[in-house]
Formats: structure tokens, C-alpha cells, sequence
DNA sequence: TTATAATTTAATGCG
DNA sequence: CGCATTAAATTATT
């Protein structure tokens, strides 16, 4: 088979990784040549590297996964891809060793014991409390309205940094909140 | 005072329910003879026992009104009655050992730790309201056709138990959330 | 274990 | 019915 162009390469990858058929992928990457390995260091090299780190996963070659990973740094919209498949393969590692499923707790101790490689994470912490800041400023809109329009959903989500769906969010969650604790409300079924 | 037939004292414990007067309900089955108590065996019993357990609830009793709902089967339609007591009464205890309102969270919690018994509850797994069953029958005709007939429409709402409403706005929501899922507008995280 | 954010599913109101 | 939005239930993370 000739050799194609990198970004061909690229483009086939994530096609079969978006059709989900490792069967196909797996032929795909069989054809090529060795010289396109995963040392590659140009851009399009990426999606073969996320390719062959699939393929690693699902025949449980957790060290190749690891290494493919950590071989160089991925631009940030593979990320997602890449953390989810690391872990996963943390997770399912641990659980073979032990023999039997992990718990919320496991997969936490899991997570803090190998962290995510710089290669895919742009090193900020994930936060699952917002800034006092932008909470104050949400409490506050509440007070006056517990429903605001969209427009005032919008200078909140500018004012606090946070996504528009975040502030949504929160608006949900704290009606939410409100209505368990005070309303004495049987919940009717239908 | 003299002894009554079992269906009239039924009759009586249903009329004070429907009534909702717990004072007159209360001085109703302190004037009964102590023979008829809850081990009765006979179908009318269970009147009776609903009365008792209304009552040991709004005493605080609630150990008595564990021991009256698993004292015996009762049929469906005591059901939805006896298993909001009994919750109410989960989440009651819980509040006073905690001193403090409960939110969504917490009382999902508790419905995990104490399961309904059988005695109430005919053992279908529900999730997000709907029964196990009737969402399966739902997926499987939606599978076949995304508009279902008037006909099927009803054959469904009767297989299911769900109102022909409920299942409208079942298709309506599922082909919601296909549209959505194909198209543009996923709201994205950030 | 608990509080909080996010997600999934069912219901509602309008055109 | 489609569409947008909300309510309610459930999950995940800390």
C-alpha cells in the first residue's frame, strides 16, 4: 500500500473513531507503514496516537496506553477523549488486581494516586464549588427574582465566569433546594 | 360498646381516612374491642391497619407503623397510602436525628437505604417514575414507529398503566431529546 | 457521610 | 405536534 499524507491519515482516524468500529480501525492502522509510528511529532500525528491508544485499551495493553499518552503533548479537543481512556484503563487495571468491582471511593483514591499526565490536562484543578465571588453574585439575583430572563442570565454568566448552563444550573438546583426544605409537600406520584 | 361486623368497622375506618379527622378516627378504634387488632386475618383488616398506622404516625410512633405495614399483604390499592406514609415517616426520623430539613438528595438517599416492603409495594423497579416494564414497552413501540396511532396510543397507555397523556408526552419528549441529539444545539459544558 | 453541580427523564405552556 | 423551559429524580464528585 502507498504511503498517504498525514493528514489523510488523520482525517480516516477520526472518522473510525467517531463511527466507533475498532475492527476497521484496527485494519486501518495494520496497513500503514511503520515510518508513520507513533513518534511523529507533527500535528496530524494526534489522531493516530489517540487511534493506536484505543486500540491498546481495548485489548488491555494498559503500559503501551500509558505510554502512547505521555509520548507527547496533545492540543486541548483531544483531551476529553484521551483523560476518559486513561482512567478508565487506571480503573480497570485496579479492578483486575482486586478481583472485584470499584467503588465511588476507589476510583477517587485512583485518581489522586495517578494523576492525569500533563500531556492531557492543562493542569487546572476541577472545581466543584464555585467562587465565593460568583456565588455571592448568584445568591444575590436569586433574592430579587428566582426565575431571571435570559438577559439576566447572561450578564451572570459574563459577571461570574461561568457558563450560561452553569448559571442555569444553579438556578435549578437551588429552587430545587428551597422547595424540599420549606415546602411541606407530599410528592404526589402523578 | 358492642361488637361491629368487621366490613362496617372497614367502612368506618375509610370514611374517618377520606375525612381526614385523626381526633374522631383515634376515639373510633379506642372504643373497639381488643379482639379485633391488628393480627385479624380477614381482607377488612386492612382498614384497620391503615388507621392504626395513620395514627402511630402522627404520634411519632413511627416503630409501631414499621411493624403495621410489614405485618401483613395488602392489596394494591392501599398501596400509594401506605408507602407515602411509610416514606414520610423515614424522612421524618431522619430530620429529627439530623435537626435539620431534608433536601432531594437526602431523601433519594434514604428511599435506596429503606427500601419499600413488600408488603406495600409489588416489587416493579421504578426509575424516573415510570416502571421498568412500561418504559421497556415504550422504547419497543417507538422502535417500530416514532408516531404511533391513536390505537396504539391507547393499547400502549393500557399495557403500561400510564395515562394516554403520559404516554404522549413520553414519544414527544423521546423524539425531543433525538432532534436534539442529532442536530445543533447541545448545550455545551462551558 | 454530606453538600453541591451536573445529568437524565417527565411535565408544562405556547404557538 | 414542535419547541423551549421547568420540575423531579438520579448520578457523580468532593
Amino acid at each position: 500500500m502507498a504511503t498517504l499524507p498525514l493528514c489523510q491519515v488523520s482525517c480516516v482516524c477520526e472518522a473510525l473513531l467517531q463511527a466507533g468500529d475498532p475492527g476497521r480501525l484496527g485494519r486501518f492502522l495494520g496497513s500503514l507503514p511503520a515510518e508513520q509510528g507513533p513518534e511523529d511529532p507533527a500535528a496530524g500525528g494526534e489522531s493516530l496516537a489517540k487511534a493506536r491508544a484505543l486500540l491498546a485499551f481495548q485489548r488491555g495493553d494498559f503500559g503501551e496506553l500509558y505510554r502512547l499518552v505521555q509520548s507527547r503533548p496533545f492540543a486541548a479537543p483531544h483531551h476529553p477523549f484521551l483523560q476518559d481512556l486513561y482512567l478508565r484503563a487506571r480503573y480497570r487495571e485496579a479492578e483486575a488486581a482486586r478481583g472485584r468491582a470499584l467503588g465511588a471511593v476507589d476510583k477517587y483514591r485512583l485518581r489522586k494516586k495517578f494523576p492525569l499526565p500533563s500531556t492531557i490536562w492543562d493542569g487546572e484543578e476541577t472545581v466543584y464549588c464555585f467562587k465565593r465571588r460568583s456565588r455571592a453574585a448568584l445568591r444575590d439575583s436569586y433574592g430579587r427574582s428566582r426565575y431571571p430572563s435570559p438577559e439576566q442570565k447572561r450578564r451572570l454568566a459574563r459577571d461570574t465566569g461561568l457558563s450560561l448552563t452553569q448559571v442555569s444550573n444553579w438556578f435549578k438546583n437551588r429552587r430545587q433546594r428551597d422547595r424540599s426544605g420549606g415546602g411541606a409537600g407530599t410528592p404526589s406520584k402523578r
